[in-house]
DNA sequence: ATGTCC
């Protein structure tokens, strides 16, 4: 059964049938064409409702910013490391020791917080959350290379399978929300650039700063931990706006799709495919699908089982001391990320380029 | 998503 869409020019949506997309996820994109300035709208196949609108969807409006389409956790998004590691090396206990660790955070060097573009004032009151990872579905994994499949450009990039990666997924913590609350706007209105929306868009950029940051320092924390020497690659916001000063494209769960490859990871227990978007597909408002997008809500997840014992396809390890977020973050809350990805390249919006298996996933250290 | 309900 096909969902009906909006019927709207401004609107393109990169699903098949074969990518479920809830009613309630459809009606939002239609309150979303409804705000001011709205010229184009592009929702991907891992589209899912949100609060305050659909997750999984590009929005270009002229020259007005919607604080609430982006929502509180400003600058999330995914960063892959090198390690200097092969899988069949890995001692599995001893790493799932080591990123069990993960969850202590005394110590943290704030050094680099003015090269990375963030202030003093920031770094200093929001020390506490620089490298932590946070909740809902933010992790730490470290993944192994499972299956070349664009061979030239893993020539291209040196990698092979049974390599070692870092992909960090985590935003900007309790400095998202505060940006948020600090610039008032009415839901659907938003904020005129000229009327306080380049005001929001100065603090909103700090946040995307501190979010890059906080994932360069979980990287490098998780790597230290391992014992292996790590290189920062890939770093895609997919929870941010960007504007040329006149249009103002939001971005809700969808990845920045012109800073070269892009990590788009499927639940805790699937790959995590590693895709090369073309930035200039038509429509797609230079976005991809962040993930695979759930399919089950937070709520109706709880009295199933936490499945952190359940063998999956991927054999990874599971660090998550919280029975309740195991059971929300559980794989059959999400969709298929095969299915998804299969939609992005049906509609010529990425080509896969490897396939990367998780080995070891940190979700929380604490109940 | 959130030093998430003190």
């Amino acid at each position: 059964m096909t969902n009906s869409y909006p019927a709207d020019a401004r609107l393109r949506v990169f699903a098949t049938a074969a990518s479920w997309i809830e009613g309630a996820a459809v009606r939002q994109l239609e309150q979303t064409l409804q705000r001011r300035g709205v010229v184009a709208v592009a929702a991907m196949p891992d589209l899912h409702p949100g609060h305050k609108g659909p997750v999984g969807c590009a929005v270009l409006a002229d020259g007005v910013v919607h604080p609430d389409i982006v929502g509180t956790d400003i600058g999330c998004g995914m960063t892959l490391w090198r390690l200097d590691g092969l899988v069949r090396r890995l001692r599995i206990d001893k790493a799932v020791r080591a990123l069990e660790r993960l969850g202590d955070t005394d110590g943290l060097d704030l050094s680099e917080a003015a090269a990375a573009g963030v202030s003093a004032d920031i770094a200093s009151r929001h020390a506490d959350a620089l490298g932590t990872v946070g909740g809902g579905n933010h992790f730490v994994e470290l993944q192994t290379v499972e299956r070349i499949i664009d061979a030239p450009s893993c020539a291209e990039t040196g990698l092979e399978v049974g390599a070692l990666l870092l992909l960090v997924h985590s935003g900007s913590r309790a400095l998202g929300p505060e940006v948020l609350a600090r610039h008032p706007h009415a839901h659907g209105e938003g904020l005129r650039l000229d009327e306080g929306g380049a005001a929001y868009l100065v603090d909103h950029d700090a946040a995307v700063a501190f979010a890059r940051l906080n994932r360069a320092v979980l990287a490098k924390r998780a790597a230290a931990l391992l014992g292996l020497d790590g290189t920062p690659w890939l770093d895609v916001p997919h929870n941010h706006v960007t504007t040329d000063g006149v249009e103002v494209l939001h971005r809700k769960g969808a990845a920045q799709a012109d800073l070269g490859l892009v990590p788009v990871p499927g639940s805790r227990g699937a790959m995590t495919y590693l895709v090369r978007p073309d930035p200039d597909a038509p429509g797609a408002l230079r976005s991809i699908a962040h993930g695979a997008g759930r399919k089950r809500d937070r709520a109706s997840m709880q009295g199933k089982s936490d499945q952190r014992d359940r063998p999956n396809p991927v054999g990874n390890r599971v660090i998550c001391a919280d029975a309740k977020l195991a059971r929300e973050e559980a794989p059959e809350a999400y969709k298929n990320i095969a299915r998804v990805v299969a939609d992005l390249e049906t509609h010529g919006l990425a080509r896969t380029v490897a396939l990367l298996k998780p080995v070891v996933t940190f979700k929380t250290g604490r109940a």
